[in-house]
DNA sequence: TCTGGGGTCCTAGGACCC
DNA sequence: TCTGGGGTCCTAGGACCC
């Protein structure tokens, strides 16, 4: 007999925050908060930072005067040192099942169903202390019989005191789901944004028991197919499988906001070189080639000043990961986009149609042989640059001293993947 | 003054074809 | 005034996620 379906969502509190506070315990207990890329919205925030109501994603000049006032720890964002902390996080919890998906950076589906357990809480809290012991990294966990509901169950288990990090909504009668539900506003559905949220208000649809008394046809009509399987997820009835292999990716973007407005078409190649140089060695690590190159570049969407943005694709002659080429590329479609006389603040490259490096097809202008000679530089230049650091040896049109690089004034150290930054725990 | 980056999926509408 | 119908494919835009 086939047991009946039953996840767990392990998600990590407040993960960057967390990430900060194993290495800077001097961090515990005071509000913390961590910023994305080029210093520009808060992406984590800890407790405390919450209590203060600062929003998650708003600018931080709209909340800088009341952190300064409270003395928050706002730090810059080291994705170096929460890539590899999720990495152990993941391994650890792998620990306990054979079934797992790694949703998201701080985010694990486990499949407990075909587990020989008796108590899925208490085997839940035995997994959230083993994580915390070899990780220092404190998690939450859901217990649903649908993806939808172990994640409604993970924030139960985030909120209620009472629940200690832990939280099974598979263990409840009908009756009692029914009443929970009932009092969760529908913005806390997996899958429902704000632009929904907005439009079931319109309906009088404010909470999940509103939405679960709404006819199928009725929800497929206002929220479309995917909306459909959200309801029946939150039914009880399971739409969303488990993906255990990450799924073949189809895009691959690198972008970057400016530390400052850039005006001069050389800053925005060498911007776009280095994107591309660095998106095409994120292409080579997943063994794969493109066979797009796809240029953009934009001005301050926010700004009063005139406003321009545009992009361009051109699809290369046979799919490829070749640094050179690619930067060649980019620099062609990005010197056809610019115009002279406005301040742009964004600019990316995005490769699409990507094909497994396996999967290469032959191509009757070029040579075999000088295709073997590219692979071997780029594994060379790939080499160096893992050992010796990034950009040890990189294009020159990447420039020198860039003057367009995103601030990032108060990042932690590398503390796990680089043997300088060390933690030291005595001086 | 200051507003991230990297993904996926779904739908509507236009182009095109027979 | 009348002005086909139905299918596919592609793209842009919108929505969501973390």
């Amino acid at each position: 007999m086939k047991p009946p379906p039953l996840y767990a969502l392990a998600d990590c509190n407040n993960f960057y925050v967390s990430c900060e506070r194993v290495f800077n315990p001097k961090l515990e207990k005071k509000p913390v908060l961590v910023l994305s890329n080029n210093d520009g919205c808060v992406v984590a925030r800890s407790n405390e930072v919450k209590a203060l109501g600062i929003k998650m994603g708003i600018p931080y000049y709209q909340c800088r005067e009341i952190a300064e006032k409270h003395k928050v720890e706002v730090l810059s964002s080291n994705y170096t040192l929460y890539a590899d902390m999720s990495c152990r996080v993941m391994m650890t919890l792998q620990q306990f099942t054979p079934r797992m998906e790694i949703y998201s950076i701080d985010e694990a589906f486990l499949d407990f169903a075909r587990l020989p357990i008796s108590s899925p809480t208490e085997y839940a809290a035995f997994i959230r202390n083993t994580v915390k012991k070899w990780t220092g990294i404190p998690i939450s966990i859901g217990i649903g019989p649908t993806k939808t509901l172990a994640k409604l169950a993970n924030e139960i288990a985030k909120h209620a005191p009472e629940a200690e990090g832990v939280f099974d909504i598979a263990s409840r009668t009908a009756e009692e789901r029914d009443a929970l539900l009932a009092k969760i506003p529908a913005s806390e559905i997996w899958g429902v944004g704000p632009r929904l949220t907005e439009k079931l208000g319109l309906y009088g649809v404010r909470f999940i028991g509103d939405l679960l008394r709404q006819p199928d046809d009725w929800v497929k009509k206002h929220l479309t197919i995917a909306g459909l399987r959200t309801v029946w997820e939150l039914k009880g009835r399971p739409c969303i499988p488990l993906e255990q292999l990450p799924a073949a990716r189809k895009s691959l973007v690198s972008s970057r906001s400016f530390g400052q407005p850039v005006t001069e078409l050389t800053d925005l190649e060498e911007a776009v070189a280095s994107y591309t140089s660095g998106a095409a060695e994120r292409l080579r690590g997943q063994k794969l080639i493109t066979q797009f190159v796809q240029v953009f570049i934009t001005t301050n969407g926010y700004g009063r000043e005139p406003q321009y943005a545009n992009s361009t694709i051109c699809e290369l002659p046979r799919p490829t990961a070749f640094t050179p080429e690619l930067v060649k590329v980019a620099l062609r479609l990005v010197r056809k986009i610019y115009r002279k006389g406005y301040r742009y603040k964004k600019a990316g490259v995005l490769f699409t149609g990507l094909v497994p490096e396996t999967a290469q097809q032959q191509n009757l202008f070029v040579p075999v042989a000088d295709r073997h000679q590219e692979k071997v530089l780029m594994k060379i230049v790939d080499l160096i640059n893992a050992r010796y650091g990034a950009d040890t040896v990189k294009c020159a049109a990447e420039g020198l001293a860039p003057g367009w690089t995103m601030k990032s004034d108060r990042r932690s150290r590398r503390f796990t993947t680089r043997w300088e930054d060390l933690p030291v725990a005595k001086t």
